[in-house]
DNA sequence: TTAGATGCAAATGGTTTGCATGCGT
DNA sequence: ACGCATGCAAACCATTTGCATCTAA
């Protein structure tokens, strides 16, 4: 049931078990990151730092926590998974990241926080990103009296086709 | 983080905690869900039947493995937590109920297996139905190359009103 | 200096599995 | 009788937690 670590680019650009960049630890990225925590209120430390530069270095990303560990692992930058954990929802009550629920086995962290919604290819466990323009929702549906609706996501699941 | 046991009744008659039939299990019911088993291809056994009774008796229903557990024990039923979910699976893969990813900590199983959609209270882990005329998505969004839609979710997470 | 962050290992909790026993046909 | 179904307990695995140590400010 382990899938091959996979960081799948978002929006068709789709790719199984894909390389990660380190995020170019020295240069003006660990810097920009620095200042983009330090903006959301979140104190920049070694390990979110680099782990920020992995997340936010190289365009949209939907990971796992398991995969931003091997990530980070596979670079230079040595994290803890517990860290892992705890810094993906740091990012994400600071609105650095968005949490996509598809897959009730595991939690996917979208570094996309612009209105989209996703594939999910079921057989692979990969996300794509589908972009807002591409799926519309209308009407929106009313909810109960007293509730109000904090986002709707849409999900389509993809199989291979047939031939 | 335990939450109390819910069966959230559909399509906006939410309630919490609510009370379960035990499905009348020695009425016509009984001999309903029993035939219906059989012509999904399941060997109608005592569990079975139970477990049909209570997700089929009254009207759509979302259900956790725990809930269903709960509600069987409650009721004279007697069945075995791993029995419950080799049996939600089962009927989900008959075709007599379908599986709602909503929450990354479990799993939920909807006895309305037409065309809808969900609103999901976060606070309250509830789902309601949203009849499938009050939510419309289109355009559908196209696939990748290669890959077809197997279906299309549309969650509305809903929070209480601020006053 | 000190509040907050990290790392480790142990605990948690939903779900699955292995295997001996039971039941539907 | 045969083979699938059940029950139990142990295994699993993603995630969380407790606590001692470390570090950014």
């Amino acid at each position: 049931m382990k899938q091959p670590i996979a960081f799948a680019r978002t929006t068709f650009a789709h790719r199984e078990a894909a390389e990660v960049k380190d995020g170019d630890l020295t240069g003006s990225e660990w810097r920009d990151v620095k200042n983009r925590l330090r903006r959301a209120g979140l104190r920049p430390t070694i390990q979110r730092v680099a782990l920020g530069c992995i997340l936010f270095g190289d365009g949209d990303r939907h990971v796992t926590a398991e995969m931003l560990y091997d990530a980070a692992t596979r670079g230079k930058a040595s994290v803890s998974l517990a860290t892992v954990y705890n810094t993906l929802h740091q990012f994400t009550e600071a609105g650095l990241l968005r949490e996509v629920t598809v897959d009730s086995t595991r939690t996917y962290f979208d570094t996309n926080n612009s209105v989209h919604h996703h594939f999910f290819i079921e057989d692979q466990n990969a996300l794509l990103d589908i972009p807002a323009s591409d799926v519309v929702v209308d009407p929106v549906p009313v909810p109960p009296e007293g509730y109000e609706i904090v986002r709707i996501e849409v999900v389509a699941r993809l199989r291979r086709k047939k031939l």
